[in-house]
DNA sequence: TTTGTTTTTGCAACCGATTGCATTAAAATA
DNA sequence: TATTTTAATGCAATCGGTTGCAAAAACAAA
């Protein structure tokens, strides 16, 4: 029957003990450079594979980061996956990947999963009706690093987080809009409850009281923000008397099903209503006109968080308080905001 | 100083042996129920923590899968992961997933990363470049199960693989544009080496060829299927002299670019040109007009493989050599191939 | 009561790398 | 050459479940 080879073959083989080959094959600074070379030798030789269980059952460490998410199938997701796994990758570290479902139910099921599995450090986009985060506690008790990531919880909670500047991003979406010269400008968004769209909106109520417009509380349109949402929205404002002239939607799934439904129904964007989005998704420079859209890089927010997650598993606990890191957005400006006549070349 | 509770600390606070603690937990035939009732409520009373290094490093089985995938960050593969993780995670597995940005190179490394990190199982999708198999010899020899999705060795490989039906789906498409009365119908597509753009292109001959159209090499443009491709293509058609009048195109976001860049010079789909994309990503129902094209399931994918790895898992070596499912997929018609009079609804 | 069965439980040896401490070998100093 | 210092290596316990086999306990049959 085959059996892999251990240190301690090694060590026989070259009449040392297995501590030796230990510490040469991790290159442990008491040990004589030609040992070492000897043992690297031996171990190729032998084909022999290092065995992570054992180290990890002595070591108590997994080399291993969870990661629970919402959804793994959204294009910002995948992005952030992508970066992840290339900083964890070169760090030497395994990602444990889950996706809640958008469910806090399962989002419990994961954290349990992962706290079983006992990575070193978890990283979180909360799902969208988590408001309890008590399934976090027993990290946090254990002094295992948790960071959140996109959409996380409440200031107050004081933990590590990587967002991006939603708040400026809706200001500057909504100052757009009146630049252009909106006056009734709605938002469509999602539950206020998480922090992403709360930002926006508060960004937004911004915009409008430094451009020195009044809100109402029927510019506020809470959605899912799905497909159907858009598209919903689209014969709901048809039938509207007293229409927007602007509408800052944030998400572009959304904006880009309200457009062309809105289109069907046989309005013209941006004359009739200019439209800003959020999120950059591929789809929003095919639809006609293209969406103006907050572009963010999942993949930057992915590397900065995991970086960030390895720093502080060098540095637990945090020596000066939660980090908060904010990452850049950018406006884009596009054909759904802005008529054709009056347009900067997208940059 | 914290300390984990072990089975050794249930056992004794049961006057029990550790054994037996362990054999209860696991829900051992030869254990007493009430005594596996005692064990189970003083575990949750102790909060015991399995650990599943010992646990692995005694039976040498992780519960773990790897998973390699060309890109994180595609429409269809984010749908795989899910299906996968969704599956995974019901039957107690975990998952390893990372990326090889289409290189060979990076895969031969990821391969050797889940090698080392002893998963019980393999799961792959080639990178654009994969020409050599070797780096999974290892897994083999070890009666590792491997299994291959989507993109797949030549069939003379023998391995165990989930596909859908490419052939198929390239004849039906090419079959759709002569049944709109196409009859130059150029076919973009990726590496022939890959399976994936291979059997469309057979499906795509075999569909020219029942239809009594001759092919002629000119037909055949092998890009890399990007929106900058698509883009390429359309200026290179506008200057064309013997256009097509029908273009099936093995990726969306290739078509969908190409329709937007097509249209920009001035020419009318489908009037002018028919066009037929593949994979049904969100954007196909975005453009105007929208994109026929093939749908298929990347959950569906994901969860089938999971399942036929499970499977193989319990049955090392296959008993009847090397396992192919086939899924189906399904033609979407929309307004790029077909005028909007002659067009049914989109069930 | 004795013998034979069947259930339950325990013993103890794994699995393989790590690491504090002791020891030996080598080099430096007296 | 003897002694101290420094560099290399080894010893042996440890991490915490698992499992083949033996032993004990419980039960049934004679």
């Amino acid at each position: 029957m085959f059996r892999e080879t251990t240190i301690y073959d090694i060590a026989e083989a070259l009449g040392l003990s297995a501590a030796t080959v230990s510490r040469a094959l991790k290159d442990h600074p008491a040990i004589h450079e030609n040992t070492k070379r000897l043992v690297r030798k031996k171990a190729e030789e032998m084909e022999y594979r290092f065995n992570a269980f054992a180290s990890n059952l002595r070591r108590k460490k997994t080399n291993t980061l969870g990661v629970i998410v919402p959804r793994l199938n959204s294009n910002f997701m995948s992005g952030v996956l992508s970066g992840m796994e290339r900083v964890a990758n070169e760090a030497g570290y395994n990602l444990l990947i889950t996706q809640s479902l958008e469910s806090m139910q399962k989002e419990v099921a994961n954290a349990l999963t992962m706290f079983n599995s006992r990575v070193d450090g978890l990283l979180i986009s909360l799902a969208y009706d988590t408001t309890d985060y008590s399934h976090f506690n027993r990290f946090i008790e254990r002094k295992i690093p948790v960071l959140f990531f996109d959409r996380v919880p409440d200031e107050a909670f004081g933990v590590d987080s990587v967002v991006i500047d939603n708040f400026g991003a809706g200001r500057e979406a909504t100052r757009h809009l009146l630049e252009n010269g909106c006056r009734r400008i709605m938002h469509v968004t999602g539950d206020l409850k998480r922090n992403v769209y709360a930002d926006r909106y508060q960004g937004y109520l911004s915009a409008l009281e430094e451009g020195g417009v009044v809100f109402s509380d029927d510019l506020l349109q809470v959605k899912d923000l799905s497909e159907a949402a858009g598209a919903e929205l689209a014969s709901f404002l048809h039938e509207e008397k007293n229409k927007p002239d602007g509408i800052f939607i944030a998400n572009d799934l959304c904006a880009v099903s309200f457009i062309k439904a809105f289109k069907e129904l046989g309005h013209s964007i941006p004359d009739d209503m200019a439209v800003v989005g959020f999120n950059d998704d591929p789809v929003s420079q095919f639809i006609d006109p293209q969406l103006t859209t907050v572009r963010y890089s999942g993949v930057l927010v992915g590397e900065t968080a995991l970086n960030a997650l390895i720093r502080r598993l060098d540095h637990m606990p945090s020596p000066d308080g939660p980090e908060k890191i904010v990452l850049p957005y950018r406006l884009v400006i596009r054909g759904s905001s802005v008529p054709a006549a009056g347009r900067p070349g997208e940059g």
